[in-house]
DNA sequence: TCTGTTTGGTCAGCATTGTTGACGCATCCT
DNA sequence: AGGATGCGTCAACAATGCTGACCAAACAGA
């Protein structure tokens, strides 16, 4: 039942073997391959999302809400326009989250000392409480999954996501780790 | 400033060495490695799926259309309660993306054989070329992670994604890869 | 066969989070 | 002084989730 294989009429670049039958294998397998991809990383965001959505949910924020805790504590006394750069939205989006989470108290500004223009953002213990709640969250998910899989897995697993993001966010994700090790 | 270690207290199996400084030096590894799983996730997955979004946007379409065409495509058949659960998401939402789906011949429906209540979805050649066609755009972008970060990288993200993922997605993950060899 | 359950479709309304476009204000820089 | 920049905001719209309610067709067991 519905064994049409319509769509590999359209298969890219099948090396032209001598032997047919190698060839469709070795293509198949790396095709499955991919597709294995493609499902782990859907059941896997999915999933590694799900703890914070669910606490979030109990103070009527989303996930939305989680990014601006997660790298306003990650890059304290952020402009923006970094976070902005970051998050990879529009100001009125980040605008929506953003000053609710000003006005209850979760997120402060301050002025820039030598531009008065910007708002450094930061957490403030309210904020940086809830942020650790839902960093705790995932740690514990992810430790299981590191654990189970085994240091060498886990170096393998930084390598493909890095590898996963654009030249952009690589530079995003530099600065973060410099601002996280001063 | 937030070196509060409240958080450090649920830190599962910290060696507790004679030495404190070691062992916050090690507190301190652990954290900034998980925080760096968080940044990876984050960027890693919103860049796997840039290339579809782009391309599906100007079908007017989105990432929900993407995920329908890749799991009828990878359970060809597949039944809409079982679509449903894989995609955890509720009947009117998916009704919502795949009706006007149906209509326009991405997918064609099928009564059951045994259940004629049952509509088994599969997709049309229309479908299934889209759907290779976002699939080669997915593909791509992970062979190049792929081949940067070498096999035994590969195989390290395969196994800390599948940690990533609750048991009811590891059952849905089992399905699929028996559904895809047959 | 009658009845209750299951499978799927649909209507109506709502929330979150993204988008454009258009302004306005304070501040910086030339 | 005047243009560019950083930030906030109003309005409208789109995609994709949700709940609740109700209906029809088909199955399954008494």
């Amino acid at each position: 039942m519905l064994t049409k294989q319509s769509g590999m009429a359209a298969m890219p670049a099948a090396p032209q073997t001598a032997q047919p039958a190698a060839g469709r294998d070795l293509l198949f397998l790396r095709e499955s391959e991919l597709r294995l991809a493609q499902d782990l990383l859907f059941f896997g965001y999915r999933d590694f999302t799900a703890g914070p959505d669910k606490l979030l949910a109990e103070l009527n924020m989303g996930r939305a809400h989680h990014r601006v805790l997660h790298f306003v504590g990650r890059r304290p006394g952020i402009t923006v326009g970094d976070l902005l750069t970051i998050l990879g939205i529009t100001k009125q989006s980040l605008g929506r989250v953003l000053q609710p989470m000003i006005e209850d108290g979760y997120v402060t500004q301050a002025a820039g000392r030598q531009d008065k223009r910007q708002r450094l953002l930061s957490l403030t213990e309210k904020g940086a409480a809830l942020e650790r709640q839902l960093y705790e969250c995932q740690r514990d998910w992810v430790m299981r999954a590191y654990r189970e899989a085994g240091p060498q897995a886990v170096e393998g697993f930084r390598r493909v996501m890095r590898g996963l993001m654009g030249e952009q966010a690589r530079g995003e994700l530099e600065r973060l780790e410099r601002a996280a090790q001063p």
